[in-house]
DNA sequence: GATGAAAACGGCTGTGG
DNA sequence: CCACAGCCGTTTTCATC
């Protein structure tokens, strides 16, 4: 069951991707309405769910994460189980930030934050280990040129 | 020039991850402080950088963005101003989520978050017009089996 | 939907240990 | 560096137009 999201609740879903710490009176000046309307349409969007988690976007080499892995990883195995096992364990490792499950020839990528190389020797030698895989490939990114959180919302 | 943290300023930083609202006081309750000094260290966490923008994340599917790819690159060009071009043109399309200049043999690789697959024919018609690419392979993502912006604090 | 009021709450500051 | 306390802005609810 998906929502309508008329124009003023694109605008305010801008606004609170831009800036999650504004007032209810800051986003409704720049969205042309007023406070009320403003936080009636931000509730019901949390409530179905198109509005998730505020978060806090962190610096990851503050915290000394410094290397950015995209994994591109083929398997022969396609049976229930074992796909079971592969997503529980991606799903319990703090280093993967994202997976996929993909059509045509590769069949996942992963994007995987970790100190340096040798941490990420650790996580690909403890992956292989629980999970049978057929052919995995790692891109090393040398340079983030843009992230962002921001989905287009217009 | 880096920054030092210690235990308790992990701890703060994984609760603001996991749920930016919280007020000082649950935070302080959970790490095992209390109010000021989660305070004075979530001020100083800002004004270094350590914590960047306080964001809400959204449900794509919700704004109709239903296609994830990942695209592959690769250039024949490595000019400094044709990469001027390249990025400028990356970080001026909103459907460019994430944007990394790779080590190997692929060049860059790109997340494009779009309605559908015709709409990621726009977006990729329009980057080749603008900029000379050698190869672009774009992988299609058939389920999100992880999405986190939690990174690994401890 | 807009406006305004009122209550509870949390961010932020200052003083003192 | 932390505890306490107070002020002020904001959220949240409610009543009215």
């Amino acid at each position: 069951m998906s929502v309508r999201l008329d124009d003023l609740d694109r605008k305010i879903l801008a606004e609170l991707q831009r800036d999650a710490t504004q007032s209810l009176d800051d986003i409704a000046k720049e969205v042309g309405s007023s406070k009320t309307p403003v936080w009636n349409r931000v509730r019901k969007m949390r409530e179905a769910g198109v509005i998730g988690p505020t978060t806090v976007l962190l610096d990851p080499d503050a915290l000394g994460l410094e290397a950015c892995f995209f994994v591109l990883i083929r398997t022969s195995e396609h049976e229930a189980e074992w796909q079971q096992k592969f997503l529980a364990t991606l799903r319990a490792r703090p280093e993967v930030l994202e997976a996929h499950r993909l059509a045509g020839e590769i069949d996942y990528i992963l994007k995987v934050r970790v100190e340096n190389a040798r941490a990420y020797d650790v996580f690909y030698q403890a992956l292989i280990s629980e999970v049978r895989i057929f052919n995995v490939t790692a891109l090393l990114s040398m340079e983030e040129i843009k992230f962002t959180t921001q989905l287009p919302v217009k």
